[in-house]
DNA sequence: GATTAACCGAGACGGTACGTCGCGTCTTTTG
DNA sequence: CAAAAGACGCGACGTACCGTCTCGGTTAATC
């Protein structure tokens, strides 16, 4: 008995269809962007018919916000290179990473879209990053127990200082980005750091961050 | 952005029901939302006929690009009060006041959206913003001349560290934001600059920003 | 100025969608029957999109009893031989010829088709009958007034009679149905005529009839 | 109609399940009408599954025309009071009774609905009421024998003139039907017939009847 | 009394048609 | 000539029910 669920179900072939949906889904993303997604056309890309979709699926919004949620679920592995620098590189580096592929464009883009009126993607979008938020966090605590950081440097300032610039030219200014943005923004972040600007709010700052 | 180019029609009706269209566009935008703003009600918030804008706007992309640029153009003010720092905090809480009203957030939101498909709405965006660096620039380069930074500061790069922490919240973590949190990207852009993170590029940052 | 009513809609293409589908409506009941008649079908073989039909009939029903109502509204001719038999055969054979061509057999039928709840075909069927009573009633009177049948004699009980036995081989039996089938009714609807079996109810039957 | 010949299975459960499925499209037909009768709900009300309706019945309409025929084939008795005039108005007014209630309402309709394309349908109609003739043919026969009818009078004929109005009624005018709508049957009838209106065919009616 | 074969419950699936919504085009009428 | 009015082709939406198809789990007749 390899599925002893408490669920009787037989997830046997309703398992095959999630993710064939799914993969068809993001392709479909990835290929004619947020917008253009048919449901339609997702199902006949996952070898599926269209009502089968709508089963698992109540509508086009959440097939897509599942999609994305399964894909972000992925880890990230956290680095432990004994030294921030290298640390924040390696953090910095694989956010750039995920998301210059075309991918990794269209999910983010899919991931702002809509987001205003539509809670569930906006909370979507949130926990992911809340999430990996708090799994990077431990590069910071550890390079503070190292002396390599002033006592009471903020982590989930710091974090945000060394995404921020990054996120800034994937969705604003469209720069080009690349490891230099990635080392650039480890730059910047590492001389506020060392300037005591991200230290935990003394009152000025309310705890959101 | 369009109308000085058809200057050769008769404005004298047209401008104001460009005018009126303008104006029920961005109040339907902030309303429903991106998703769901539909041309006919636009039109009859207008009190103008769907045909009507169809005529002067290609389809409903090119209606709201337009009716954004238009928006976005007017003027923002440069500060000059002689210090660097207050020069940046005037920026950023005016970049914070500009994007926390309900209005910016559904523009910022609509400028984000399709934008990875639809060529045009990314290009205004860019445009949007290297306009506004643009014109951000001399308070850089005041500083540099008045010594308060390092002379090979790069103002465009210092402007986007500015920046930077407040989109991502914005657009990303969704915290709170306000006056406190433009302060404190006041005070990381500054540590950066100060500590010589935000030089022109020796080579390693090609010229794209 | 040919179309000078009240409401100012354009008619002139409207009119021609409204009788293309009207005609595309009824050839397909013919064809598909009921059952099988699907608007998309319908559409189509009136050269016309799916969404014109639902424009202007809220659903399938509709437009069926729409269809069905304004073919039975041409007229029949009211025959006015000068003899009785002569006249009720004319009209029994009209009757006969009227809905024994697979045209008349569709039309029957789906007027038959989802009476009993849907209210709107029922009124329909009632209403075409009750015209093509009222309008052969002046037969029945003007014999009476030459004296062919007794005074008291019921038009309404005297048509009925004739046509009862015609439609119970329409819908019934499924009996041939052919012109000796109309000859049959006219000598068992005068038997009873002269036998004072048709008069008008003198309290054993209430005015329902 | 169907069990007898099927008498090699296990009848024990089935039977159970046959009866409750037939008893729940009657009930489902009333309620909800023909084209209104889904399967699934009729398998809920029989408290059985989707599926082991279809492995008893192929489809919709075979369940439906097996349930009708079940129903159908109650015995009606066949009056013989020792006149016609009685005998006729019991059958006559046993059929104004079968046809008023609810039920009979609906099975009338449902056995009227979709007959011209579904020849099975037509046929067990037909069939029923072909029974239906053949047994109450005695009493007219009878009646011949007593001397109360021509010799030449044509049973099937005779009780197609009783039954025609009233069916004229029930589906075409919608008038109310009751008793005295059986009674003035009747009088047309025996009118007919005993003016010799209703002697067997010469020749020029096949034998169809 | 265990075996075994038919039957049943459960539920996903491919498929057809439904009726709805919004887009962008077109034609006709009005000022 | 522009605007109003509104029908239209079109594509996608999300829903309902059809009839089919495994899967396990029961039940009941047989050995």
């Amino acid at each position: 008995m390899q599925s002893d669920q408490l669920s009787a179900r037989p997830v046997g072939r309703g398992a095959k269809v999630r993710a064939a949906v799914h993969a068809a889904t993001l392709a479909e993303l990835v290929d004619k962007g947020y917008a253009a997604l048919s449901v339609e056309n997702v199902a006949q890309r996952a070898g599926v018919h269209k009502t089968t979709v709508y089963r698992r699926w109540k509508d086009r919004e959440i097939l897509l916000t599942d999609a994305l949620a399964e894909h972000m679920a992925m880890d990230i592995p956290v680095p432990d290179t004994g030294a921030i620098e290298t640390d924040l590189r390696a953090l910095a580096r694989s956010l750039v990473q995920a998301f210059t592929s075309p991918t990794g464009q269209a999910i983010l883009a899919a991931m702002l879209t809509g987001a205003a009126h539509i809670p569930e993607i906006a909370a979507a979008r949130r926990h992911v990053f809340d999430d990996r938020l708090a799994r990077a966090e431990p590069v910071v605590t550890r390079a503070i127990e190292r002396g390599e950081l002033p006592g009471d440097t903020d982590p989930a300032e710091l974090l945000k200082t060394l995404a921020a610039p990054i996120y800034l030219r994937l969705l604003i200014t469209a720069d080009l980005v690349d490891e230099t943005t990635a080392d650039q923004a480890v730059r910047v972040t590492l001389a506020a750091a060392h300037a005591g600007a991200l230290q935990t709010a003394h009152g000025d700052e309310p705890a959101n961050g």
